[in-house]
DNA sequence: ACAAACCTTCTAGTCGGCTGGAAGGTATTT
DNA sequence: AAATACCTTCCAGCCGACTAGAAGGTTTGT
C-alpha cells in the first residue's frame, strides 16, 4: 500500500502521516524499489489506534510511549494504565474548572442583564467583567 | 509607575505586559522624558479586567474587542453580554466533550485491568485501547 | 568610578499538530 | 512524448500566549 491509499483508507493526508513518522507515532514503513513508502495494512489499524488515542485527550508524545513500549515487546499494559489513570485525573480537573468558569461567565451575564442600559452610555461605569464584581466570589487567584 | 513596579502590583511580567502593549489589549502608556514608559494606577484594574476575562476563558484577542469598544465609549454592553453568551456555550460544549472522553478513558481502563496480565506478554494482543474494542460505543468519527 | 538593577528595542524561539509550497523523481494514461 | 497524478525531500508558517536573549541606554547605590 502506498502512502496515497493508507491516505484514503485512513482520512490521514500524506502530510499528516509523514509527519506521524517523523515525531515517531508511525514507524518508517519499507521502501518499494522506486523509493515510494510501501505500508503494510495493519498500519491501518494502528492509525485507529492513534486516532481513539488522540479523541480520549493523549497527546502524541504520550501515544508514542505507549506504542514504543509495545513496539518493544515490554507489558505495556501497566504503563498504559497508569497514563490513563493520569489523563484520567486531568480531565476530571478540566471538568471542575470549566464548570467554575461557566458559573462565572453565567454570573458575569446575569450581572451585565442586570445593568440599566443607560449606564452603558458611560464608559466608566459599563464594567461587566470588572475585576472588583468578580473577584469576590471565587477566582481563585492564586 | 514604571513597568517593573506594575509588573511587581500585577503579578505579570514586564515582558508581558510589553507583549500586551504590542497586541492592543493595553494601550500604550505615557513616556518619561528618558523614554521609560510610565503607567497611571489605573492601569492596574485594566490587567486584574484582563485577568478576569482570560480565566473565563477569553482570548486576549476577544478581551481586545470589549476593552476597544469600551475605550472608544460605546455601548458595549451588548457586545460583551452576547460574546459572553457565545462563550459560555463554547464552555458548555466543552464540558460536553470532556464527559464523553472521561466515560471513554473509564471504559478503556476497566476493559485494560480486565486483561489477563499474562496476555500482555504478548504484544499483539495488549491492546488496551484498541481501535476495535471502543469505536462500537460512541466515537463519532465524523 | 563602577557595578547592579532597571529600562529600551529588536529578533527569534517555545509548545502541539499540523499545513503549504518548492523542486524534483516516477508511473500511468493518452 | 507529454500531461497528469502520484511520490520524494526539505524548509517555512500557522495558531496563542508568551519567553529568551542580544545589545544597548539610565538610574541608583557604594
Amino acid at each position: 500500500m502506498k502512502i496515497g491509499e493508507l491516505a484514503n483508507k485512513t482520512g490521514l493526508t500524506t502530510k499528516t502521516i509523514r509527519y506521524y513518522e517523523d515525531i515517531g507515532v508511525l514507524a518508517e514503513p519499507g521502501r518499494q524499489a522506486n523509493g515510494y513508502r510501501s505500508y503494510h495494512p495493519s498500519v491501518i489499524d494502528r492509525v485507529g489506534f492513534i486516532k481513539d488515542a488522540q479523541a480520549s485527550g493523549l497527546s502524541l508524545i504520550e501515544i508514542q510511549v505507549i506504542l514504543e513500549l509495545r513496539d518493544e515487546g515490554e507489558s505495556t499494559c501497566g504503563h498504559t494504565v497508569r497514563l490513563l489513570e493520569s489523563h484520567l485525573e486531568d480531565v476530571q480537573t478540566q471538568i471542575i474548572d470549566l464548570h467554575r468558569t461557566k458559573t462565572l461567565l453565567e454570573k458575569m451575564i446575569v450581572k451585565a442583564k442586570a445593568l440599566d442600559p443607560a449606564d452603558c452610555l458611560n464608559p466608566n461605569r459599563c464594567q461587566t467583567i470588572s475585576a472588583t464584581h468578580l473577584q469576590m466570589e471565587g477566582t481563585g487567584t492564586e
